[in-house]
Formats: structure tokens, sequence, C-alpha cells
DNA sequence: GTCTATACATAGATAGAC
DNA sequence: GTCTATCTATGTATAGAC
């Protein structure tokens, strides 16, 4: 089970439509569209103009003046798909979460070595960045937004993935595959080469450096510390 | 030359009144406040409540009703020292991003092997980031509020701290001490992992790792990739 | 379902008394 | 130098025609 980018997003068949459709369909009783097309291309437009918009400026300096310019939807219409613009920071971020926690789960699966496992786990995260970088980058960005009680939340998808990498450090220590004093730590160190990588987009473009090639430069970054006297 | 973090901090002299202090010397010919102690007095209260509220909620939304209320200035007072709040940001922006480069620039200097300054490197950067926290993450979060011109010169500050660490990993490799061929990369994972550290204080604090601990952490896994086959 | 016009609240900024 | 009161612009949100 080799794994790259081009197969990856292949196989990613998840668009910006079949979110907004996801969401009409579990959230059509509240809505006041009914017409599911035109609901789901208009959902659409807003979201991606939303982050779009955001992460240049920010959420809080886009007025809701600027996200109907440059959506083409009035006013008046916007508001038929959200009811505050708080709302809509709610919808967004809401529907990002669930759809990354989801593919991740449902990718970062069962490998044959522990060694697989974690690579296997860091391009999943990579790839996954590389295709819904600006959702990933308005996450990252905007939990200013949420209450204390919604940041909490926040937080905890963070020791989250975090977490998925210290299971599988913890276990390869105990099969002494890996060795070290700091599997939290290695941990935390991944999360944030992670986060570079859509954090920085504007570096690693304009340095022309690809994903796989990212990719091969964290895992051996990290296999190094943990395969230290191993090899 | 040992250096520890309780060193440092001792060393260290630059309080939020000096900084004051010297913005208020350079540009007192444009300034309506006239008496020196105030002035000093009212900037640093300005500054220290603008980091504070931006970093939990955003600088753009902090009102300056907000700021008016925390700092126990009225509204009025508070626009004699800024003409604008937009000034008010540039303000911080720039002293931030001075003394910040300033005290960087003078901190990384001689150290006999280049072991020693890769190792002195990361530390002052981290143990600087940890008595100017709020400053450091302040800058990283509100690079959006600048104009596009500013944003240039925001990024290649951080090309700047990169290239320092990826200068001393190049004369290296040529010295044959170290041994990788991505030396611009490791460069970049170094800053992000220095990054990590004030970007995600909440999780280290919660752990109870210290900034020695860290520092020690990041030196040893950037070791264990440069030194990889010499041990 | 979508538009335009408009109400209402809050923001930034200034004037003038003390 | 600092305050309160106020002006004006802009933002969010709604009403009602089409």
């Amino acid at each position: 089970m080799k794994l790259n980018f081009e197969k990856f997003k292949k196989d990613f068949s998840l668009s910006l439509e079949d979110i907004s459709r996801e969401y009409f369909i579990r959230n059509k009783d509240n809505m006041s569209i009914k017409k599911e097309s035109t609901a789901i291309k208009n959902l659409a437009t807003i979201i991606q103009t939303t982050l779009s918009i955001s992460n240049d400026r920010g959420f809080q300096a886009m007025s809701l003046r600027d996200l109907s310019k440059e959506s083409g939807l009035s006013l008046g219409a916007l508001y038929s798909y959200f009811s505050s613009k708080e709302e809509l920071f709610r919808i967004i971020h809401n529907i990002g979460m669930d759809t990354i926690t989801n593919v991740l789960v449902q990718n970062i699966a069962h490998c044959n070595t522990l060694e697989e496992k974690l690579r296997h786990g860091i391009k999943i995260h990579l790839y996954l960045s590389e295709l819904m970088g600006d959702w990933f980058y308005f996450l990252y960005m905007e939990t200013k937004n949420l209450s204390k009680e919604e940041r909490k939340l926040s937080l905890q998808a963070e020791l989250y993935t975090e977490n998925i990498f210290a299971e599988i450090i913890q276990e390869g220590i105990k099969k002494k595959i890996f060795q070290t004093k700091n599997a939290l730590l290695i941990s935390s160190a991944i999360k944030a080469l992670l986060q570079d990588w859509y954090l920085k987009r504007w570096k690693y473009l304009s340095r022309k450096i690809t994903v796989e090639e990212y990719a091969e430069f964290v895992i051996e970054f990290v296999e190094a510390n943990l395969l230290k006297n191993k090899k």
C-alpha cells in the first residue's frame, strides 16, 4: 500500500459541493431555502468566498458587504443562508472540523508495521492539508472568534491528532522499534511541522517544494530521532 | 559560556518602560504629550493592554472603547498617543519587530564552534520568546492587518531568522561537521519548532514543560539529523 | 429566492470643557 | 493632559417589493 499524493488526490472525491450538500441535507428543516440545487450552489460560493477573504484579511475584518460583493449574492440573500455573522462562522468552523477529523480518522488506518503507520499518518495529514489548505488555515487562525467553551473543544482537536502520533510512538517504544524519552514532545513536534506546511504555504510554494518532498523530509527528520542508535 | 534561561532573564534588562521610553524619545517631536514620565507610563499601559486584548480576541475585534476601559484611559486621552487605530497597530508592530530583531542580532553572536552557534541560536530565540511572548504572538497572528507592501517586509523577517540557521548549517556542511541534504528545510523546521513554543503556550504550560527542557529537546531533535551517521 | 432600501447599533474619530 | 459629549461612517440585520 504505497501512498503518494497523486493517488490520494485522485481518490479524494470530497468537493466543496459535497460538503455543502451534506450540510444542507442535515439542516434543511431549519433553512428557509428549500430548493436543493440552488442551496448547495450558493452555500458553496458563500463558504468559498468567506474562506478566501478571511484567510487574506481575517474573518473579523470581512464585512458582510464585502462578502456580498465578492460572492455575487445580495445582503438579503446571504441572510437566508445564515441568521448572523456569528452563525456563519460557526457553520464553517463546524463543517471544517467535522470533515477534516472524519477524513483523518478514516484514512489513518491499518498498516502492517508501526513505522508504516507513522509514515502513513504524516503523509495523510499533509496531503489532506494540501487539498483543504484554506480550511486548515482558517481553523488555525480564527479560533479567536470562538467562545471560551468552544475554544476548548477546538484545542482538543489539536491534542487529538497529536495523540494519534503519540500512541504510535508509545507502542513503538514498547516493542523496541522506536527509541526516545520524549514521545509526547516528538508528537507535538510532528504536529508543528505538519502545521507549518499550511501556515507558510507562500514560503514552500516560492521554493517550489512539493508536498511529497516535504513529507519525505518530515519523515526522515522524525525517524532520525526515533531510530537514533539503530542504523 | 554556558547559557541558561535564568542567566538570560537576569541579564535581560529590557522592560516595557524601556521600550516605551525609547519610542518616546525618538518621536517626541511629533507627539502632543510632552511630559516624559506620564507619556512613558501611559504608552506602556496602552501597549500592554493592546497586546493582551489582541492576543485574546484579535486586534480587529478590539474596539477603542474596550481599550479605553481596560487601560483606564479615556477615549480622548488615547488619541493623544496615536492618531488612528491603524497607527496604533503600526506603532506596536514596528516597535516589536525592531526590538526583537535587535536583541536577536546582538545575542546570536560569536561562539567558538558551529555546534555551539546552533545551540546558542536556538536557546536565545526560545528564551527571548519566553520573555516577550505576547509580542511574538501578536506579530505572528496579526500580520493580516498590514498592507501588501508591509506584509512583504514582515515575511522577510521570518526568512531572516531562518537564514541565520541556514548559514550555520551550510558552513557546518562545508566543514564536514554537519551532514544533510536539506539545510534549508532543516532551518525552516527549526523555525517552526521555535514558533510552536510561543504559539501554543497553553499546551506546554499545561504540561509543565520548561523552556530549558524544550530548548534541550529541539537541540537534540535537530542534532539527531545533522550528526546522523556521526555518533 | 433574491433584490433594494432602510433601520438600528456600534465603531472610529474629534471638539471643547476642565 | 484628560475627560465627556458628540459627529459621522460603517457594520449587522430586517422589511417588503418583485
